[in-house]
DNA sequence: GTAAAAAAGATAAAAAAGGTCTTTAAGGGA
DNA sequence: TCCCTTAAAGACCTTTTTTATCTTTTTTAC
């Protein structure tokens, strides 16, 4: 029930590449230095992102990353879920016909709400969101 | 973000013993058969429990455990955190001036708010809720 | 005293977390 | 064309956590 430091590694990065000025292409050094993560690790969670499009890269002199769509349209969900896989409180919940008990489970529908309220809450947060200075 | 084996286990096995009738015994042994459960490991569990009150123990011939408190006393959080330990989404919520960036994190709040939500939602199912049959 | 049962602690295999290193591919500029 | 820069990809490694098992000790009933 913790997000590992990957997770939040994730978040930092991109919450930095979120602050830059639009279109700005930053380098993962850089990323890096300001977060205070491992450059090579924080190089591997920006690579998720690009699969999923949250960032697009560019490689050679001048290349970097920035965000692949506008700070507004990609939520925190989309960001902890690259990098940990689905929110997902229980084994059971997997589907997959895992759970031989579902039908007299009563801890089931429990499991389901809190991945329900859990991924509605991280839907709700965009990187515009983060992005802001605290006042 | 994910319920462990142990904390399946110890789901399955105290809601075992809430299915028993008030003041009966059962042996560890039983319920690792019943539950499917290594009774090596369910042991264990079970000691975490006895040592929160959430079951009382008996050694010796006629031995066994059963509820500390009625099933409607014990909650699920509860049985959960005997576990794995106290719902925390992220690592900067365990205080202790972890996290130095508390000031400017704009994340921060959100933990919170899932660690509330997660919490509440473990505190309002009891072993007695957990216990009925699904109809 | 003996058998039954939980308590406690040591040990260990397997999996996941948390990284590093090396090689490859792509792009820019001299 | 040949470097230099930078990300991509994958192999590799270490540490920690999970998931147990096994043995010994303590407690209790008979």
């Amino acid at each position: 029930m913790e997000l590992t430091r990957k997770g939040e590694y994730a978040i930092r990065g991109i919450v930095y590449l979120a602050k830059q000025p639009v279109g700005k292409v930053v380098l993962v050094s850089d990323v890096a230095d300001a977060t205070g993560v491992s450059q090579t690790f924080l190089a591997k969670i920006f690579q998720s992102f690009a699969k999923l499009g949250l960032v697009n890269s560019f490689r050679g002199t001048g290349g970097g990353f920035l965000l692949g769509r506008p700070a507004a349209k990609i939520t925190l969900r989309q960001v902890v879920e690259a990098v940990e896989g689905p929110i997902m409180p229980n084994r059971c919940l997997s589907g997959e016909g895992m759970c031989t008990r579902e039908a007299e489970c009563m801890v089931h529908p429990i499991w389901r709400k809190i991945q329900g309220e859990v991924s509605s809450i991280l839907d709700s947060v965009t990187l515009e969101d983060l992005a802001k200075e605290k006042k």
